[in-house]
DNA sequence: TAGACTTATTAAAGTTCTTAAATAAGTGTC
DNA sequence: GACACTTATTTAAGAACTTTAATAAGTCTA
């Protein structure tokens, strides 16, 4: 039971919004056939917004054989986000705008120690202030569970155990807050930076320091796991003695850029295997820096040893720092579009 | 892009049904809360539906201090359904009526068989016509991958490859018509039935005679992969030279209630583990024809040797065939109550 | 360059829902 | 059993969107 109408004046406006950021720019009836809301309501909505410098006029259209159209855009700078994640090792942050561009980038030293969230409080509220208040929205990503922006677990950091970050801050600076898991942020970001299509499957694999971990979108939805467990491949069992996590390490620790002897190949084409028989997925993204094409290669001629080829998925490598941010950006700017 | 104001009318109908058949029966008022729509509508919509005929007024409320409230219910013999199994050796059908109970339950002949669709054509004719033409929908089960409606891939009956059932029964009968994959209508049924909630994963398991099978719901949707391929179980690898499927035939061919030898607990287990580190469900289903409470309990003592045990998921049995076919009422009601 | 033709926008009238006020139908008390 | 008090329902007025008609602003052609 989502739509009530009540929120009506909400939904048209959101979807506005979502079309003129999607389009680039757009006209009167384009946005009325496009949204299936009449002409009339359309021009109501879009002049409150001109008028509230929340879009641009760019001029008219070409003619198409009668009187030319005007065109909209929306307005970038009308509202920022801004995009934190937690590290331990720093405190990275951007501020975006509503068409995704970077406006500032900086770092503060961790806050993922005791009394952190009083240095993270100060963080924000000093970045808030120096952008006029013009921030609309924070997403924070952090190394673990949430659960509805309440910290689940995060290994490590009991201190942040079972905080409800989204809503302690929310209430703090009236500002809409999201919380979302690194991998989760990830997968996300991937999908709208590569122009997946909606409801297409994708699996994203990284190996680190701390063990193998994957992030799963499926049908759209972030996938957490009824215990928020689901992603912590490496108890997949695999050999007759060993899970994935041992057959990784398989006696010494894996550094980075090893991936390359034939066990882990072998590992990892299993790994697939598993994912295809069971989820099926579209495409599964591998770390850049722990990747690189040749090994792909081995990984894709691997799983078809286990698993009809044609059912294969895409498999890529991408930038993680850089989904992960771009997904966090999206949290935010989906924020700012409901708002 | 859901929501479009035209559609009002519809939503508050279809919400008005949904709550009317959830609760059993409601007053204005609580449907007004509930639903969030003003109560001169609610009164309204109503009104219109008593004259109909499709709800009925079942007396007046205890007082609660003031004037006594009319009560309303569903009538549930307004529309009816029509629920169609195909299996290779027969086809099971059942009527059903809006609150689930069926009216109706008979058997036919197979149709999964060359011109096999005339057959079926004749059988859903003859059922309308001997039901006064109050069937209101039709949901058919296809042992085969079906994507929206056209089946996709059945092993075995070329001759309904990439057919597509769904267009050609809502053209022929004018009758909102789904298909659906026998797995996946049982893990709809299950959920429903059992009272899953919303956004909790399940994971339906068979043995079969051909091998292997299962039926995923994540978040609530159905998961058939990209290529239709998920719940392939069979193919995944589990020992250093053999997967699922080869692991539980292990030599000898698998027959009905002989999952018992150690071998078999050992495979399925490692199954359950792999299905807990990737989507980490919330309950996991097995066929009561293939399964007992003695053997659910060494998986679950063998899969907690594979993960932690406190993200285990519930490990239960039940009835196949009697959730497929809930699952087929199911989508059929979905339909008749959107319609 | 006037008139025929297109297309965008505005204005007016019609629907449908909501809110608020009025009425109906009870319960309980002195 | 009249009066105060509750709660359900109906009625009337107001708000928001849609449809249809009218107008404005172009293009194109003879």
């Amino acid at each position: 039971m989502n739509t009530t109408p009540k929120s009506l004046r909400k939904v048209i406006l959101s979807s506005i919004r979502k079309s003129l950021l999607e389009l680039g720019s757009a006209t009167k009836v384009e946005l009325s056939d496009k949204l299936e809301v009449s002409f009339p309501t359309i021009s109501k909505f879009l002049a409150q917004m001109e008028k509230d410098g929340e879009i641009i006029s760019v001029g008219l259209d070409e003619s198409s054989g009668g009187r030319r159209a005007k065109r909209y855009a929306y307005n970038p700078e009308h509202m920022l986000g801004l995009a934190i994640f937690l590290e331990s090792s720093e405190t990275n942050y951007t501020i975006f705008n509503c068409v995704g561009e970077v406006m500032e980038q900086g770092k503060a030293p961790t806050v993922l120690i005791d009394n952190g969230i009083n240095l993270l409080t100060k963080l924000i509220e000093k970045i808030i202030t120096t952008n006029d208040s013009k921030i609309r929205s924070i997403a924070i990503g952090v190394p673990g569970s949430v659960d509805n922006g309440r910290i689940f677990y995060m290994p490590g950091y009991e201190q942040f155990q079972n905080f409800d970050l989204k809503g302690y801050y929310e209430n703090y600076f009236s500002i809409p807050v999201v919380v979302e898991n690194d991998m989760n942020a990830a997968v996300l970001g991937f999908k709208h930076s590569k122009g997946t299509k909606d409801n297409q499957s994708l699996i994203y694999l990284y190996f680190g320091q701390n063990g193998p971990g994957a992030g799963f979108m499926i049908n759209g939805d972030v996938v957490r796991g009824s215990t928020f467990f689901a992603g912590e491949v490496s108890f997949v069992p695999q050999y007759n003695e060993r899970n994935f996590g041992q057959a990784l390490e398989n006696g010494s620790r894996l550094n980075k850029k090893t991936i390359s002897e034939d066990y882990h190949i072998d590992a990892i084409s299993r790994l697939v295997a598993t994912f295809v028989a069971i989820i099926n997925p579209y495409i599964i993204i591998f770390c850049s820096d722990e990747m690189d094409k040749e090994i792909l290669n081995k990984i894709t001629i691997g799983s078809s040893k286990y698993i009809p080829s044609e059912h294969l998925p895409k498999l890529t490598e991408s930038d993680w720092k850089q989904d992960y941010l771009y997904g966090l950006q999206r949290l935010g700017l989906d924020l700012m579009i409901n708002e």
